[in-house]
DNA sequence: CTGAAAGCGCTAACAT
DNA sequence: ATGTTAGCGCTTTCAG
């Protein structure tokens, strides 16, 4: 094997006449050293810019690695959560490493021997990953923000309320033909909760409600095709997307062609809030949902067997 | 140290019934193995679950990790950035990792050391982090969009030429009287090429022009109070931003004043091109960028001693 | 409080 | 083509 060219505690050792065992003592802060062979040997470490490779650092968990994986960082929500994440992570002594989801639905395997082998301490997932059947996810350190997979704890706001929400403005404002548009074609069937709850309260009211999506395609340009092939013409009162991302591209698209009906979001990402204040979305609390998918993991790894819920509902805010 | 409770190349060298070294010749596609102990070890490795441990991937360079440091993602400019480097390394089999700059500017000896461990291939930065004395950045495999850190060379698009088209547009459009706001206080002094660029062609043709500049901080927010106080009346027929965040919020703080001054922007990612077609901005290639950020570190770590330049121009599109 | 030495899981000569 | 064995740099008993 190719000797590492950076020092090592040999090194330390030698210059602050030491044994390695105390050099790795000192900066593991482990066991009892004297002040004065500390001293020496944090010198040595400074003199030499002595630190641990990384390999070390997460084969013995010096550092508590948090995987993380999302479809993509594009879409400010994710962006955001992902940043909130980090954040927290850091704050609570853990690492964070971001992975996008390349399509490779079996990637949770890798993570789970990771976790086995000790070499991550958890994952956060938000990607429709699958499980396999020979493991048992119990009481594995995993938590999920938005997605069912098997039985993995789940971190989501009340779509469902959110959905009744937006649908209420959209009668208070006396709209009367509506189209619910899924910016996803995963999540219009099964029918998801954002739309249940638009539909529920369009059905209690008799609405004339249609309901329509787009394939899922991360890359605007495609999916504004897709868009203008769903509306075609100036029929509905209100259209109502199951994103914001979605809802952007129908108001862009739908003022070229001439007519403006009110469109509505969902996600209301700060950027979002920011930088389309005039756009009626349901706010996801991405701080809080950050904050909470860390508080259970850390939970979950330093007591795998407590009981933990199935699922975990943030509530939602209307922006208008 | 405890033991690691995932199987390792023992549990398959057993099952297989070879030894250790045959398993990790057939993991590492090393020296000859016969086709038939080969598919007996990989049985083996299936049935058991086996992986490599990740310390050990990245100790024996397994999975090359280029380290990319950026100041936050929650600009659509840097996540579009990352995702595609993350894409390119990919392609060259490398991968990406994600650090965001926590305001120590000594970070980047980490990077270094961890290098010279062998044990990171690269690093890509965009981040205004600080060199020290005792190493020689020279021959190290490091690569910084738009900063200049010391020898580290450096990919950015023509600011220059961006900052002169801005201006010939804003002129073309018969403006007057302009203000040029920078969204950053870094840049403002020394100023940066993006506002020389401009001053060069308004000066020109003697323009009355204006400068100002807002601390940078990254939540909006608080840039809105700032912007605030830098534009009180509506004295001017142009603002010129040097980033479009800085424009969305300087065009909505002014709609709210009731003027409408033209405002311009620069960075042009897609999320902007895409929800804000409208905005007068330059496009900075960031997919080009991306890739030639990858390629000049990836030709620096196999050729370290190869020449390169101090500085990589990349040109600019004015999006209008 | 510190050092000697065994061991971690793996790779890489060196044999055969 | 495969096994044996000596490391790799570090942590962790185990003595003292």
């Amino acid at each position: 094997m190719s000797r590492q060219s950076g020092p090592t505690i040999k090194d330390v050792a030698r210059l602050a006449d030491v044994s390695i065992a105390t050099v790795s003592r000192v900066i593991n802060h482990n066991g009892y050293i004297s002040p004065k062979t500390n001293k020496s040997v944090q010198d040595a470490i400074k003199q030499l810019g002595y630190r641990l490779p990384r390999h070390l650092r997460d084969q013995h968990q010096t550092e508590k690695r948090i995987e993380v994986i999302l479809p993509s960082i594009t879409n400010p929500l994710y962006a955001e959560l992902y940043e909130y994440i980090e954040q927290r992570m850091t704050e609570e002594n853990y690492k964070a490493f971001l992975h996008f989801d390349k399509g490779d639905e079996h990637a949770l395997d890798d993570y789970v021997m990771d976790i086995k082998h000790g070499t991550v301490a958890g994952v956060i997932v938000s990607s429709p990953l699958k499980t396999v059947g020979t493991i048992n996810y119990d009481n594995l350190p995993i938590i999920t923000f938005d997605r069912y997979i098997d039985k993995i704890p789940l971190v989501k706001c009340d779509n469902l309320e959110g959905g009744k929400k937006i649908a209420e403005k959209v009668l208070s404002l006396g709209k009367k033909k509506i189209l619910i548009l899924s910016g996803n074609r995963q999540d219009f069937y099964p029918l998801n909760n954002r739309i249940k709850g638009m539909l529920s309260v369009f059905n209690t009211y008799n609405i004339d409600v249609e309901t329509n999506y787009i394939n899922f395609v991360s890359a605007p340009i495609e999916r504004r095709i897709q868009i203008t092939q769903a509306i075609t013409q100036p029929k509905y009162d209100a259209i109502c997307c199951t994103d914001d991302i979605t809802a952007l591209l129908v108001k862009d698209w739908t003022v070229k062609l001439g007519y403006q009906p009110l469109v509505t979001g969902f996600d209301g990402s700060s950027f979002i809030q920011n930088f389309f204040p005039d756009l009626i979305t349901v706010r996801q609390p991405t701080e809080e949902i950050a904050k909470l998918l860390c508080d259970l993991l850390i939970e979950k790894i330093n007591h795998p067997s407590h009981h933990f819920e199935h699922e975990y509902l943030l509530p939602v805010t209307l922006l208008d």
